[in-house]
DNA sequence: AAATAAACCTATTTATTGAGTAGGTTTATA
DNA sequence: TATAAACCTACTCAATAAATAGGTTTATTT
């Protein structure tokens, strides 16, 4: 399995947002009620959210955390690099990463830099707006 | 990171027998050296691969490991889905998995599944050939 | 000013899974 | 009969994911 719950609680959490948007402020505890979440590990996570700035999140009472921006304007693929810390599927395509000593031999790597691209550019497509639009799938999405 | 060493190392001994094809049962032992990877993780790969009948296995001296169609035949995402167990993105849309309660509200598994045929339907897209051929790429496929 | 509600911060613990080892058994060839 | 190989079961170790604990700061309300 490759998307932690980091990613999916986060996905959750901003699904969440912007679907009760309106009502400002949402404090982590209404959250972590809402989706079920524990408190204490929400709050880590949302701590990441918010430093790289797509939340914001205000103290004291009446405070809690928004969206800095219109739900068109996220993609999942940058609420879930930013969850993640990442969306490589090997280590030798992290960036910064040392380069391997096998690259000038290595049958493989072109293939997982295919498959970043097309889970990128997949992840990329999806706003939140369509996250809460729920009109996903196509093909053989049935239910 | 999403593919874990027993899949990408499964994809390197699959290309590594489909480039020294006609030579016949390639040992344990060579493949291990040739890959650098150690004999006995590497053996209990094979053992999936074998079970799973993308590699013949064959005892005794003259023994080893063989391919059991033309590389053409394979394609990347059946050899990491036999190599890793599976290849989906979450947890509820492995196959047998309990029925998330939160089904009916979930904002994301539609996501989720669009994810998993995506990266599908490119691994299942690349077959060995083409591995072995490494012209994969395209776009931003730069060394 | 005091009480309170909230985010923020650092560190630690626990659980799970990935990665790798160890040692023996069976099968086939020379 | 010796040997080279795959096969098999079980175990250990390491890394990371998941979660918890307890305190500190900031802002609002009374």
């Amino acid at each position: 399995m490759m998307v932690s719950t980091r990613g999916r609680y986060a996905l959750r959490i901003m699904a969440d947002l912007a679907e009760h948007r309106g009502q400002d402020y949402v404090p982590l505890k209404t959250l972590a009620q809402r989706q079920e979440i524990s408190e204490k590990y929400l709050e880590s996570i949302l701590k990441t959210l918010v430093s790289h700035r797509l939340l914001a999140g205000v103290r004291g009472p009446g405070g809690g955390y928004r969206l800095t921006r219109e739900p068109e304007k996220y993609t999942a693929g940058e609420i879930l690099r930013v969850a993640e810390g990442g969306l490589t599927p090997v280590a030798c395509l992290e960036d910064g990463a040392e380069p391997c000593p096998r690259a000038a031999i290595c049958r493989t790597v072109g293939l997982w830099r295919g498959l970043r691209d097309v889970v990128n550019r997949y992840l990329d497509s999806v706003t939140l707006a369509d996250l809460i639009r729920e009109d996903l799938g196509g093909d053989d999405y049935v239910i």
